[in-house]
RNA sequence: GUGAGUGUAGCUCAAUGGUCAGAGCAUUGGACUGUGGCUCCAAGGGUUGGGGGUUCGAGUCCCCUCACUCACCCCA
């Protein structure tokens, strides 16, 4: 083989590109409902605008990304997520002047120079959403309930709902500081992993999977306990909300997200059905960012959704997730019968319908295997018989029900409707 | 970046160091001249990932290399 795809990127073909399209196009539908509005940022940006939202110290700014300088030697980043240039997008055309909340949705590639793995590539797809502008944990819940609503409509099952607030600039000092001191006279006995953490950022200790971690950190402070007051009772409103909403979720203490910029809410929606890249859709809010990036004070959420994730769990839980079959085939025996048979496949056509033709003079026996193949409700026949006496043999190859009807009025078929 | 596993036909996999590397599925054709699915028959399809070594003889053993997969790390 002469040439491949690059490691850790991949092409997306039939049947998979029907999930794709279902999904992207039931994402668009439902998150309209909730008025989302489409927004398309570029795919690459300035390095500063990734390395300043995402944090400096983080695996993702360290040795994950696809930096270049283009040809000013000015430095160039493929984007690794979609907050970033949104955000940026957001101030640039003072988008904070139009009335609060502003709600967009976007979608498309993404690039991190990981080792690849199960649910996770070089080149992956997200279709997120971000909200400015409102602070009320109303809209946290809202966003939560939208997602349940998506993955229902693509029938995913046996989805774990995981939800957290990690506080924000006044409280969380207190917990790490808290925590710290938990851990500090432990920490010779973590794993060599959580050593590095125990100095960078304490808070992973708390999803680390080593057993010896998991055996050290029971007791640990929980940072529920530590929000400030208006961090608690945001947290409180938003589960409230999401017990009347009839959502179920799990307060898990110790998930902590990997980006720097999250403030309060965080949550996490898992399926078992993905291997050790169990996250399927995750976000939070960030209240900080749009200040830190230059913009007035702007509260604001999001999260992504993870496409390949998102597909291996519709192709593991609906096997045969709609893919499309042609309603008719024609099958054509003879120069002229074909000529004919693509007149009547140009007239379906134009009605919508989808028309599949047989090609290259093959036998009708193989045009009928074809048909069956393709999974055709219809087979309509011409040869010569047909094209003297102006009628047309149709047969349905799901009963194989035969009969005729007339060349003139084959659009008004009446099983091509149903 | 680290570790483990796997590379044989389009796909899933066989083959004790020993004849010409096989099977199922898939593809194409035939049995059935203009009627699919089921059945039967046949055909096409291979640099055994690549390179080197050991051996009378290597798909099989050794070394190097490449690729893929899974996991760690991290994340959607």
């Amino acid at each position: 083989m002469k040439y491949s795809a690059l490691k850790g990127v991949h092409d997306i073909l039939p049947p998979d590109i029907y999930i794709w399209q279902k999904a992207e196009s039931t994402a668009k539908e439902i998150f309209s409902a909730y008025g989302f509005q489409e927004i398309r940022v570029p795919i690459i940006e300035s390095t500063d605008i990734f390395v300043r939202s995402i944090g400096e110290t983080t695996d993702i700014v360290e040795k994950e990304m696809y930096t270049f300088p283009d040809r000013a030697d000015r430095s160039i980043t493929l984007r690794p997520e979609g907050t970033a240039p949104v955000v940026r997008s957001y101030i640039e055309n003072h988008l904070y002047n139009l009335p609060s909340p502003q709600k967009f949705f976007y979608s498309g590639p993404m690039f991190r120079y990981e080792r690849p793995q199960k649910g996770r590539f070089r080149q992956f797809y997200q279709i997120g959403v971000e909200a400015f502008g409102a602070a009320e944990p109303k809209l946290d819940a809202e966003i939560i309930s939208m997602l349940k609503i998506f993955f229902e409509r693509l029938q995913m099952k046996e989805l774990k709902f995981e939800v957290n607030s990690i506080g924000c600039e006044k409280c969380r000092p207190d917990y790490k500081k808290a925590l710290m001191n938990f851990f500090s006279s432990k920490v010779t006995d973590l794993c060599p992993d959580c050593n590095r953490r125990y100095i960078n950022n304490p808070l992973r200790i708390l999803d680390c999977k080593s057993s010896i971690c998991t055996e050290l950190r029971k007791g640990s402070p929980k940072i529920t306990d530590y929000l400030c007051n208006e961090c608690k009772s945001h947290f409180e409103e938003f589960l409230s909300l999401l017990n009347i909403l009839h959502i179920t979720y799990n307060i898990n203490p110790h998930m902590v997200r990997g980006l720097d910029y999250y403030t309060r809410t965080t949550f996490e929606i898992t399926s078992e059905y993905l291997g050790a890249q169990k996250t399927v859709a995750a976000g939070g809010r960030y209240d900080k960012l749009v200040e830190e990036f230059g913009g007035p004070p702007t509260s604001a959420i999001g999260f992504a959704i993870g496409m390949e994730r998102l597909v291996e769990i519709i192709k593991n839980v609906n096997p045969g997730f709609c893919i499309p079959a042609p309603k008719v085939f024609i099958a054509a025996i003879g120069k002229k019968a074909n000529a004919e048979g693509l007149l009547i496949a140009e007239q379906l056509r134009a009605k919508d319908i989808q028309a599949e033709l047989g090609y290259d003079s093959a036998s009708l026996k193989s045009q009928l295997r074809r048909a069956d193949k393709l999974g055709s409700n219809y087979v309509f026949i011409i040869g010569d018989d047909e094209l003297k006496s102006g009628m047309v043999k149709w047969k349905n190859l799901k009963d194989g029900s035969q009969g005729e009807i007339g060349i003139a009025s084959i659009s008004e078929f009446e099983g091509l409707y149903r």
